[in-house]
DNA sequence: AAGTTAATCGGAATCGATTCCGCTTGCAAG
DNA sequence: CTTGCAAGCGGAATCGATTCCGATTAACTT
């Protein structure tokens, strides 16, 4: 899922190609938004042939993902190595809380980016950055929660954070990020809890 | 978001020409899967052209859905207004633990043709189905638990179980369909517990 | 410095979805 | 039984993504 880096050493050419690709797609987005993000465009706004942008990137999804890069290994080195409470340091508890409130905020940020990503490609989020949440989300809530099911209930708060939903409830249902965050740190705060009956 | 029923009166050839293409539709991926969906072949295979094809249907996931279309109605007929648990009678929890399981079953059963759909669309589900099941799950869970935010429980119970997610989990993750359901129930369960502590 | 090779290039060709538009036809009023 | 025309039809044209492949070129060897 790493589409930066390469197995051995990228050609400079190569790499100064995909410099340039990142460079014009972004100011494309900027100018004209996702919709006008055409790979031909985007090629020709670069100065390389089309072939070029598809052998670095894959296809339009990959472009996609390349744009989300670098906030996203940022958003992963915080949660993973960087200070509390997103990071070591802290309770699960209050890692989880920061964690979640940090994704919606992620994903909002890059709706449209993410949107144009999982639509083209929905699966490539899973094996990828999913992955990397679900499996840091899981093995915080199953030291926070002995009793639930971690894995499953790993999913249910993070797939409430695809972007395809959070748009509908953000735009086409008034719902407010914030409702949103709150009413995912309830329901990890219920769940797991000791049962009364 | 009902496919099959039209505003005034649909001509008779329009409506020979709407079973003749589903029938094709439907043959072409019981013997080449959904991949094999080109809307070409299939506008070939029922005699039509695909102007016609797009004047039923709108676009490939609008004829995606009218395939999936029967056992939908099927289905929301049965948790509307059908018999218990699934129907009016039951208790809430019950209901919700009936209508939960089987829509991870519904949902595996048709998985290919949602996963199409879906990817096509994503927005076309919600606005669509997912707005009846919400509204539907997150109405029982208010009469079953008052302290629980219902509306945002029934996102995180539905959204496990988008079709890209489920494929993941069920064929890459070897999670079982009943784990799954096991999962989703305690999920529920837990979830709006008056709290221990 | 010249040779060798695999990685890159560029852009034409291909492919499938979707749009367009002039022609046809069901059907209801006169 | 004509006539009017909105709804419907077919399939060519368009559009954008993706694939192909012969020509180039960076980088290492001798």
């Amino acid at each position: 899922m790493n589409l930066v880096t390469n197995p051995r050493q990228e050609r400079v050419d190569a790499a100064r190609n995909r410099a340039k690709i990142l460079a014009a797609a972004a100011e494309i987005v900027a100018s004209h938004g996702v919709e006008g993000l055409a790979m031909a465009d985007v090629a020709a706004a670069a100065g390389v042939g089309v072939g070029t942008l598809y052998r670095r990137f894959g296809d339009r999804s990959g472009l996609a993902y390349a744009l989300i890069d670098e906030r996203e290994r940022e958003f992963q080195a915080a949660f993973i190595a960087g200070p509390p409470p997103l990071g070591p340091g802290a309770d699960a508890p209050v890692r989880i809380r920061a964690f979640l409130n940090a994704a919606v905020d992620r994903t909002v940020e890059q709706l449209d980016l993410l949107l144009m990503a999982e639509t083209a490609a929905p699966l490539a989020r899973f094996g990828g950055a999913y992955d990397a949440y679900h499996a840091h989300l899981s093995m915080l809530i199953a030291q926070a929660r002995p009793d639930a099911d971690a894995y499953v209930l790993a999913d249910a708060l993070l797939a409430t954070l695809a972007a395809p939903l959070l748009a509908h409830r953000l735009r086409d249902c008034g719902v407010t990020a914030d409702r949103i965050k709150a009413g995912l740190g309830d329901l990890f705060n219920l769940a797991g809890q000791r049962r009364v009956q």
